[in-house]
RNA sequence: GGCGCUAUCGUCUAGGGGACUAGGACGGGGCCCUCUCAAGGCCCAAACACGGGUUCGAAUCCCGUUAGCGCUACCA
């Protein structure tokens, strides 16, 4: 059998928030469990808001993560001549057609059509039209873009985590594959790239469920044999809501920021949605990836509980020598004004235990630093308080 | 509205016809340790959404209901 490809297909448009870095987990720990390769692949076709700015925060986070990749990372947008060809061969096929309505025209359309209580589903008046009044509408100059022809059979696979998943073809719109400036849209771009870049499984959130019909129908038009779908759990807020920013922290830089191990981050991760069977919690990295299969995948959305992270996360903090919480700790405190220190390990060592973040044992070491507190804000007076006059007393410091 | 997915403690989960008096972890409560706060140890409370089947036997299989979520763009 040969190794699987599989790909973490982010798009820049936005911080790599906790979903994505766990769906690139999940991807990454498949191709290492497998031997298979893992491939990058930025999918900036939506000009407007993709820029350069997020695809570097990406590729930072999944770095911090050590998630690596063995190919690209790739931009969707330098294969847009590729997109716009597979289009134009369907419609020389006779598998997709022009489609010359308007956004106003097909928005008057679907609003009454939801008037009406009814779902809407493009009525088809453009694959109606004649080749001649094809040819005179281009001729006159008018925008197109290109359709999908959905046939009414049933479109079936069998889901990885899901088992089999079943849509009827009459339930899907003739989808638009190429835009009026011929770029392509979502689904062509996926199809066309993962063909391309002969990817075996595509490992996806299951937000994508409902894609997948519309692609598998875009392969077969294409002549190729749809990959395996892996179709993964959504991460939910504390309201059992999608995250997003009202949630507070979702993107792993702000979880970063917070003084989280990025092998604790890793491993709170790896168990959203997908168990080792059995108790296991801690797992080092070796371990998770000898255990990793796709059938270990939970069908249920799981709720981000960043109590528990922080749990982990001290877990994490109390195993690692001093040595190695040296320097994040000393980015720390340079971050809170404090510098000009000694060897910071013993001391490191005498808080690391107690603490469940980075951000936590840098204030308690900064507390011992300034004994005379003159530099201490309200925050580390409020940590000395907490800590009582015991610990202060532990550390040296003559506080009440 | 239509289509689809999902359903075990508050949360992450184990379990996949009899081993279930449903296990572990986070969080919560209590006790121990301790000059304080943590950490650590021990203990407690806490769940199979509901209704029908199938079966000698269902948390586990099937159907329905309900609820939640996702999609329903010339976004990805």
């Amino acid at each position: 059998m040969t190794p699987p490809r599989v790909r973490f297909a982010p798009s820049p448009t936005g911080y790599l928030h906790v979903g994505g870095a766990r769906t690139a987990l999940f991807n990454w720990l498949y191709a290492q469990h497998t031997g298979g390769t893992h491939v990058l692949r930025i999918e900036d076709t939506d000009r407007e808001r993709s820029t350069e700015e997020h695809t570097r925060i990406i590729l930072d986070g999944l770095r911090w993560l050590g998630i690596t990749w063995d190919e690209g990372p790739y931009f969707q947008g330098e294969y847009a001549a590729r997109h716009q060809a597979d289009a134009e061969r369907l419609l020389a096929e006779g598998k997709a057609y022009r489609c010359f309505c308007t956004r106003e025209e097909l928005d008057a359309q679907r609003t009454r059509a939801e008037g009406g209580g009814v779902g809407f589903r493009y009525d088809r008046r453009c694959f109606k039209l004649t080749p001649a009044q094809v040819q005179e509408r281009i001729r006159s100059g008018a925008p197109s873009t290109i359709r999908f022809i959905m046939d009414d059979e049933e479109i079936a696979w069998d889901d990885a985590v899901h088992g089999r998943i079943s849509f009827q073809g009459r339930d899907l719109d003739d989808f638009v594959i190429l835009r009026s400036d011929n770029s392509a849209i979502y689904n062509l771009a996926v199809v066309s790239d993962d063909i391309a870049m002969r990817i075996s499984h595509v490992i996806r959130g299951d937000d994508h469920i409902s894609n997948t019909p519309k692609q598998i129908a875009l392969y077969r038009a294409l002549g190729q044999t749809p990959p395996v779908f892996a179709h993964v759990p959504m991460i939910l807020g504390a309201d059992g809501k999608k995250l997003s920013k009202r949630h507070g922290a979702t993107a792993v830089g702000d979880y970063q920021e917070q003084g989280i191990l990025p092998a604790a981050m890793r491993n709170f991760l790896a168990l959203m949605g997908w168990s080792p069977g059995g108790d296991r919690e801690i797992l080092p990295e070796d371990e998770m990836i000898r255990l990793f299969t796709l059938d270990g995948i939970q069908k249920k959305a799981a709720v981000f509980d960043t109590t528990k992270l922080e749990w982990m996360n001290g877990q994490y903090l109390s195993a690692l020598p001093a040595n190695e919480l040296l320097e994040p700790v000393r980015r720390q405190l340079d971050h809170m004004g404090i510098q000009g220190l000694g060897d910071l390990r013993p001391l490191i060592d005498s808080v690391k235990a107690r603490s469940r973040t980075i951000l936590h044992v840098a204030e308690q070491v900064a507390v011992r630093l300034d004994p005379d507190r003159s530099a201490l804000d309200a925050k580390g007076e409020a940590l000395i308080r907490k800590m009582g006059s015991g610990f202060a007393r532990s550390l040296g410091l003559a506080s009440a």
